[in-house]
DNA sequence: ATCTCTTAACTGGTTAACCAAACAATTATG
DNA sequence: CATAATTGTTTGGTTAACCAGTTAAGAGAT
C-alpha cells in the first residue's frame, strides 16, 4: 500500500515536471494560440522521460482545454491566451487532492442544490428509481448492517432527477471518495443508519410533493450531524 | 471535425460496451467485494477487443472507485455492494457530456459559494492574485478586445481562495467548456467587457472588505444577464 | 501425510516497434 | 516559369512483445 502511493506519488511528480517545462517551453518560444508544440517523440528526448510520461501529459493538459492533438499532424496550443495558459497551468499544478472537509462542504452544497431541482424537475421515472433506493437503504439499515453505499445510491438517484448532467458527475465523481472518508474516519458506524431513515423518507416525501423549499430544508436536517462532524475532524 | 469526433464516440461506445459486459461477468459470477476479475487478456480475448479497450475501461471505473488493480496481482472488486455497484455503473454508463444550460448551473453554484469563503477565508497573497487577475481584465477590456479567459481567470484567482480544493478543481474543470460554449453562442461579444470592469471591481472590493454577504450579492448581479441568457438558448 | 522450498505460469504495467494519415520537398510536366 | 503529381519524412495513435513481481502448484524431505 506505502509503495503504491510512493509511486504514484512519483508519476504525478514526474507529470507536473513535464507539464512544468511545457510550460517553460511555450513562454521560451512565444508560442501562440494555434502554434505547434515539437513532438511527443522529441519532447521525450528533451525532457529525458518515456514518450508514454509526456503523453499523458499532453493529455492532461488536453483534458484542461490548453492543448489539442490532432492525429498524425501534431499537437498544438489552444486558442487561449498566453496569460490565461500560464495561469491555468500554475493551477493544475497545484491542484491538491481534496480534503475530507472540502469534500463534504462541496458535497452539502451539491446535494441542497441537486434536491431542489430535483423536486421541480422529476418525473415518475425519477420517482420510482428514488423510492427504490430509499426501499434498499430501509432495508439494509433495518438489519442493522453499514448500509453507506445503499445511502449513497439514494443520494444518487436525486441528483440523477435534477437533470443537471454536471453536478450528477460530479456527485459520481466524489463519491468514491466520500465512502473511503466515512470508513476511514468511521462516519456512520453508529444507529445513525436508522435515524436515516426518517430522514431520507421525509427528503423522498418532499420530492414527491414537489416542494423544493421543504426538500432542502430537509436535506439540510439530514446533513447537519456531518456537518458539525466534519468541522471536528479538521 | 467530423471524423474526430465520430470516432471519439466510437471510443466511447466501445468502452461502454465493455463496461456492460463486466458488470453482466459481476451479475452473473457473483463476484463479491475483494474478489478477482480475471485477466485483462482473457477480458480482452472474450470480449473480443484490444487489452488497451479492456485498460481504458477498467481504468474509469478504478476512477469512481469500482475496481481496484494490484501490479502483478489482478482487478478486483472494490468494498461495494453489488447493489450499489449496478447502480453506479448503470449511472456511469449514462452521463452524458453536459450542455451548456447545465454547466452555467454548476458555474453559478459554485461562483456564489467560493465568493464567500475567499471573503471569509482570503490571505494577502490571495488578495494580491485577485487584483491581478482584475487588472488584466481591466486593461484587456478597455481595449475593446475580448478577454473572456481573463474574465475566467479572476473568477478562478477566487476559487482559488475559497481554499476549497473540490470546488476549485470542478471549477478548472468546467472552464475550458464554458470557454467554448461562449464562443459557440456568441456570450460576451458584445460591450459588456466594460460593464465586468465595474461588476469585477465591485466583487473584489467586497472580497477585500472580507463581507462575503455583499460579495455574494455582487456576484449574483454579475451573473443575471448571463443566468438569463442562458435560459434562453434552452 | 505434512510442511517447505523450488519453479513455472500468470498478473498488470511498461517499452519499443509499427501504422496510416498528413505534410513538405522534389521532380516531372504543361 | 508555374503547377501538379509523387515520394520520402514526420506525426499522433495503436499494437505486440517484454518486464518484474506475485501466485500457486508440485516435488522432495521429514
Amino acid at each position: 500500500m506505502k509503495l503504491e502511493t510512493l509511486i504514484v506519488s512519483d508519476n504525478q511528480d514526474i507529470q507536473n515536471e513535464i507539464i512544468s517545462k511545457i510550460k517553460e517551453l511555450i513562454n521560451f518560444k512565444n508560442l501562440e494560440p494555434g502554434d505547434k508544440l515539437p513532438s511527443e517523440r522529441m519532447l521525450s528526448d528533451k525532457f529525458g522521460v518515456t514518450r508514454s510520461n509526456v503523453r499523458e501529459a499532453i493529455q492532461k493538459l488536453e483534458f484542461y482545454g490548453l492543448l489539442k492533438s490532432i492525429p498524425q499532424s501534431g499537437t498544438f496550443v489552444a486558442n487561449i491566451g498566453v496569460v490565461a495558459m500560464n495561469g491555468m497551468i500554475d493551477d493544475i499544478l497545484r491542484l491538491e487532492t481534496p480534503d475530507f472537509k472540502s469534500l463534504v462542504e462541496t458535497r452539502i452544497l451539491l446535494e441542497l442544490k441537486t434536491v431542489k431541482m430535483a423536486s421541480l424537475r422529476r418525473n415518475e421515472e425519477d420517482l420510482r428509481r428514488i423510492k427504490e433506493a430509499l426501499d434498499a437503504y430501509e432495508a439494509k439499515a433495518l438489519l442493522g448492517e453499514p448500509a453507506v453505499q445503499e445511502d449513497l445510491l439514494f443520494h444518487l438517484a436525486i441528483a440523477k432527477a435534477s437533470r443537471n448532467s454536471t453536478m450528477n458527475t460530479f456527485m459520481l465523481t466524489i463519491t468514491p471518495q466520500i465512502i473511503i472518508d466515512f470508513e476511514k474516519y468511521h462516519v456512520c458506524d453508529k444507529n445513525q443508519a436508522v435515524i436515516g431513515i426518517k430522514e431520507h423518507t421525509e427528503i423522498y416525501e418532499a420530492i414527491k410533493a414537489q416542494d423544493p423549499d421543504l426538500a432542502k430544508q430537509k436535506m439540510k436536517d439530514h446533513f447537519s450531524i456531518l456537518y458539525q462532524y466534519c468541522y471536528n475532524v479538521k
